[in-house]
DNA sequence: TTGTAAGCGTTATCAG
DNA sequence: CTGATAACGCTTACAA
């Protein structure tokens, strides 16, 4: 391992000078001296020890992305811990910017606090956070938060959202106009100040809107693994009453597709079946699925962006960026004026 | 921050023997101090400084998965949905034996280098590793590495794969026990060392053993997007000669099935479809997806314990495990005997 | 323009 | 049984 004293020492300088050539304190340093060290670095190999660097510095480079598990939640595919969609988008703009991903999942408070104490980390991403005591937790650290898909806001927080009462009423709107008036909404748990919560008072909002009253009994709660999925499709298929469906992921709806299938029923023709998210798999059913887009890769980008920003004491124009989205329409919705 | 030295005062002993304390070599400490100190650690909230640990001690508990990512490519770490499914399974043993991980994406073996001295990384896994320049330089480093689905062997690294030959020999002779000849095979680029090649080798054999002759133009290697899968399906269907193909991915199968479908072909009525891995989708789409089950947060758990094992310098019986597939009968292969 | 030296939190060596 | 003390690699006052 190279280090700092081994270049000085092979250039013939204080190790000062050449920490301050690395961090290009240049002001101060000879222009031949600059050369020379950076020659014996290129040379020697030199590689910055970060744990060192974090010692010292209280700067450790360190960008946690953590997910908060509700005590003993089982690991499965669908509650991927890790938002895979986005993730790499943040890797990616993190590391061009000299960052770490350190990813970790927490259950508790003090789970993060000593995470965070452990590594000195300088920024964190969270996703999915309601308004609990964690939240508490994350509004009183002193590093960068940016929270993604969360309705709870703090001045010390920034957010990166979607418009998910606009997906919600867009799509309800987009049902209603087909004609539709029994119409379903299939969700996960449906908490408060959570993006599920909001694409739900879209719905409602566009029923109330259409004059159509709002029913509990059209509205459907429950996990998002496949079999529950599936089961809720053959369950809706049972219910003569309903003409479609929102679902308020494209998981979901694919599988209440499935579902329905099993039992007999045809998507479109005797049952419409709405999305949410736009992922690979609504081009790849049959039918194909109409569902409201958003970009992935974007929100974690902004994200990042976001970070950036505050590690850097840029000025925070604003607090929150909110995505647009926009419906895509294939083949799951029939329209009942023929 | 508390610190050693915090701890130290306020109970009165030196920074060795709360250290000591912290660790566990209890055998020169007397009980009350002991658990004086605990007391210490306890109601100051002592949190261990990790980048001090690894400055002092060469080991740093940070575990990297790093991605390689051939240059111009445009993939980002956990771009195959299927990568995503294990992270989680890595992130959580890994926690619960006391590593952090970092995700990293490297594209020349200096940035790997580097990496693993900025943080003086314990330990590695990678995935999908071929016999190339990055491949030696993983197997010179001195730290355990572990492989996760790579045909590349070495005294110093171990692997954790899948019975691929097996799935591409299953796959097909299925596929021929239910009266296909004309088989076609689909997958990415087949490269040498990878586990695609595998299956196909497990294709060709089971084609040979039903004196079925391989045919090149029943071949088709390409990327596994959306869009190009869908363009593969529509190409199949102007196929007259094909009665079935053996796709190397759920992904690529679904795709392939929605463009037959859109060209008014029928699965499995007009050509039947095989996938690989047995993911979500393959119960959601219609009709659902015969295919090659394996185990992905297994393969996590596995792993991580190899790394575990390695770390701390257990005896490691053997460098290789490799998981059982099993073939899952659905609905997209049809029997030419009726 | 460059060097000295202290100190970050921890562990390890060696004395007491 | 316990405690000084040096060392890990780096940054940063402060000197020169």
């Amino acid at each position: 391992m190279t280090t700092i004293k081994d270049i000085a020492q092979a250039v013939g300088v204080s190790c000062t000078t050449v920490s301050n050539v690395i961090h290009g304190k240049t002001g101060r340093v000879s222009a031949e001296t600059i050369t020379r060290i950076n020659e014996a670095i290129d040379k020697l190999g030199y590689v910055p020890n970060m744990s060192a660097r974090s010692l010292v510095s209280s700067s450790s480079k360190v960008i946690g992305m953590i997910s908060h598990l509700a005590s003993n939640k089982k690991e499965s595919i669908v509650e991927d811990p890790f938002h895979s969609a986005f993730i790499g988008s943040i890797e990616k703009t993190l590391r061009e910017n000299g960052y770490y991903l350190m990813l970790r999942t927490v259950e508790t408070t003090s789970d993060l606090i000593n995470f965070l104490h452990n590594w000195n980390v300088d920024g964190l991403f969270c996703t999915g956070v309601f308004q609990d005591e964690f939240f508490e937790a994350l509004t009183s650290l002193k590093i960068p938060v940016v929270l993604i898909d969360s309705y709870v806001s703090h001045p010390n927080i920034c957010n990166v959202g979607l418009e998910d009462y606009e997906g919600g009423y867009t799509a309800t709107r987009y049902l209603v106009d087909k004609g539709h008036k029994n119409i379903a909404f299939a969700s996960p748990s449906i908490k408060e100040k959570g993006v599920v919560y909001e694409r739900f008072q879209g719905y409602k909002d566009a029923l109330k809107e259409a004059s159509i009253p709002f029913r509990q009994n059209l509205v459907f709660e429950q996990e998002l693994d496949t079999a529950t999925t599936i089961a809720l499709g053959t369950k809706l298929a049972t219910r003569k009453d309903i003409t479609a469906v929102f679902a308020t992921a494209d998981i979901l709806a694919a599988g209440i597709m499935a579902g329905l299938n099993a039992a007999g029923k045809r998507v479109p023709e005797d049952i419409s079946v709405m999305g949410f998210d736009d992922i690979n798999l609504c081009q790849l059913t049959s039918p194909t699925i109409t569902t409201i887009h958003q970009d992935a890769p974007l929100k974690g980008k902004l994200a990042v962006y976001f970070l950036m920003d505050k590690l850097e004491n840029k000025p925070i124009l604003k607090r929150e960026v909110i995505l647009p989205i926009h419906l895509v329409e294939r083949q799951s919705v029939k329209s009942l004026y023929n």
